[in-house]
DNA sequence: CGATAAATTGAACTCTATCAATAGGTGTGG
DNA sequence: CCACACCTATTGATAGAGTTCAATTTATCG
C-alpha cells in the first residue's frame, strides 16, 4: 500500500515509477506533532513545506473577537502550502486537531518534484481540487443550515478519506471535538450538537469520541446536496490528455 | 495608463517591458458581453482562458432549490481560469454581472506566458491571491452577521478596485443589484435592503443605482474586521520588508 | 480518583427568512 | 408623450433558525 500522497496524486493518474519513489524519499523524514498545536502562523514567512501523513489539521483564523474560522481540513496527503515560492507571509494559520504526522519538504525537493511532468501535473491538480473545496464550502456556508452543512461536511471528508484509502464504505475517525465542527460550519458548538442529534435521530449518522459512523450515505448525500464533481477524483483520461506541459509554471 | 491585467500583475512587481507587450497583444483582441449572460456554465470543459477588462463577473454555482451562491466577484484584470489544462470539467459556472468587455486568449498563448519567469511568477501570485480570496470569504461567512458581512465585502471590492485603479478613495462603479448581493453573501434581498439601510444610517456607505460610495472608510474597515493582508497586494520583496506588527498579522 | 475538557439540556433572546404588499424606475410600443 | 409591463427596491408582519447564558452531565486523562 502506498503513502497517502501517492495514493492522492494517482486519483489524477498513475505516476511513473521514479516519480513515486521520488516522493517516498521525499516524505522519508517526518515528526509526530500533538494534537492542537500550531504548524505555522498567520503573518510568518512559510519556510518549507508541510505535509500530512497522518492524523487531521486545519487552517484557521482567529478574529479580534475571539471566534475562530476553520476553512480547510487537512487529511493525509494533503500539502500545506506550495506557495512557499510566492507569497512572503502566511494570511492564516495552519494547525493540527489530532495528533499528526508530518513531512516536512525542503524547497528544493518541491523543484525537483515539479520538474517531472506527471508529478508536477498532479500537484497542480492538487492545488486546483483544494481551491474548488473552498468554492463548495462558500456554497455551502451560505446556502445551506447549519444541519445540512453539517451533513455536506461529512460527505465531503468521507469522500476525501474513501479516496486515499482512511474510510470504509460506512464511518472513518474523524478525530474533532463538536466545538471545532462549529468553527467549520460557522455555528455555535450548542447549535452542532442539535444538529448531531438531529442527524442521529434521521438514522443517517451516528458522531462519538471522534469516530462517524455513516448510516445512510445515500440520503446523507441527498439532504445535503453533496455532488462529488467539484473533487475532480475521477482522474478521467480526458483530464490527462489535454495537458500541455503544465510544469512549466513551476518553472519560475 | 497600462491595462487592467498589467496593472494587477504589476501589484506583485515590476515586468519586463517584453512582458507587457506580450500582454498587450494577448487581450488585444476583446469582446462586449451583456450583462447577465453565461461565458462557461457548470460541467463544460473550458476551452480558452477569458480575461475580463472591463465590467464585473463572478463564478457562481446552482443549487437544486434554485438558490445561487455567488463565490467570486471577477473584475477588471481577473482570469476566468487559468486551469484549463488540468480540469476536464467545470465545477461551478461563469456570467457577467454587467456588461463586460472580455478577452478570450487561446491556451497557447498563456503558455507563452508562463514561459516567462516573471510573468509566471505574476500570474501564479494572481491565482494565489483569489484562492485567499476563496479562504477569507468563508470566514466572512461563518463569522459575521449579514450587516457586517455586507460590509467587508465592500471593503474588499474597494481595495481590489483601487488597486487598478477603478475606484477613488470613497467611491466606485458597483454593477450589481441587492438580489446579487444577497447572493454573495448569503442572505435574502431582503435583508440586504435593511442592511443597506443600517449601514447607511450609520452614514458609512451610500449604495444605489450601480454606485457606491464610502464615507467612512476607516470605520467601514473596522467594523468589518477588514485587514487586507490576505490580498497581498504589496508585492513579492517589499512584502518581506513591511512586516507588519504582530497583533496586525494574528488578528484579521 | 480528582481535575479538566467535552457534551448536553433548557430558556430567553437575536438574527434572518419568508410572505405579501407597495413604491419606484426603466424601457417599449402605441 | 403616455400607458403598460417588468424589474428592482422598500416596508411590515410573522415565523423559524440560531445564539447566548447558565447549569448539568458525561467523558478523558494524568
Amino acid at each position: 500500500m502506498y503513502n497517502p500522497l501517492t495514493r492522492k496524486l494517482e486519483l489524477f493518474g498513475p505516476l511513473p515509477e521514479p516519480d513515486k519513489k521520488l516522493i517516498d524519499e521525499v516524505i522519508e523524514h517526518s515528526r509526530s506533532v500533538s494534537g492542537r498545536s500550531s504548524l505555522i502562523r498567520e503573518g510568518e514567512a512559510p519556510r518549507n513545506v508541510y505535509l500530512v501523513l497522518d492524523g487531521i489539521a486545519c487552517r484557521s483564523k482567529v478574529l479580534r473577537n475571539g471566534g475562530r474560522q476553520i476553512f480547510a481540513f487537512l487529511i493525509p496527503g494533503d500539502f500545506c502550502d506550495l506557495n512557499v515560492f510566492i507569497l512572503r507571509a502566511m494570511d492564516h494559520g495552519i494547525e493540527t486537531l489530532s495528533e499528526c504526522q508530518i513531512a516536512e519538504i525542503p524547497r528544493d525537493r518541491i523543484l525537483e518534484m515539479t520538474q517531472r511532468p506527471h508529478l508536477a501535473r498532479a500537484l497542480w491538480w492538487a492545488t486546483l481540487v483544494d481551491e474548488a473545496i473552498l468554492r463548495e464550502w462558500i456554497v455551502n456556508m451560505g446556502q445551506r443550515d447549519a444541519e445540512h452543512r453539517l451533513a455536506h461536511l461529512f460527505c465531503e471528508l468521507h469522500a476525501r478519506l474513501h479516496a486515499v484509502g482512511l474510510a470504509s464504505d460506512h464511518d472513518f475517525e474523524l478525530p474533532v471535538t463538536q466545538s471545532e465542527l462549529a468553527e467549520t460550519i460557522g455555528t455555535s458548538s450548542v447549535h452542532v450538537n442539535r444538529c448531531l442529534q438531529s442527524l442521529r435521530a434521521k438514522e443517517l449518522i451516528e458522531f462519538k469520541a471522534g469516530h462517524l459512523v455513516i448510516q445512510n450515505i445515500d440520503q446523507l448525500r441527498s439532504i445535503s446536496g453533496f455532488n462529488s464533481n467539484y473533487l475532480h477524483l475521477t482522474g478521467g483520461k480526458s483530464d490527462r490528455e489535454s495537458v500541455a506541459s503544465a510544469d512549466d509554471r513551476f518553472h519560475v
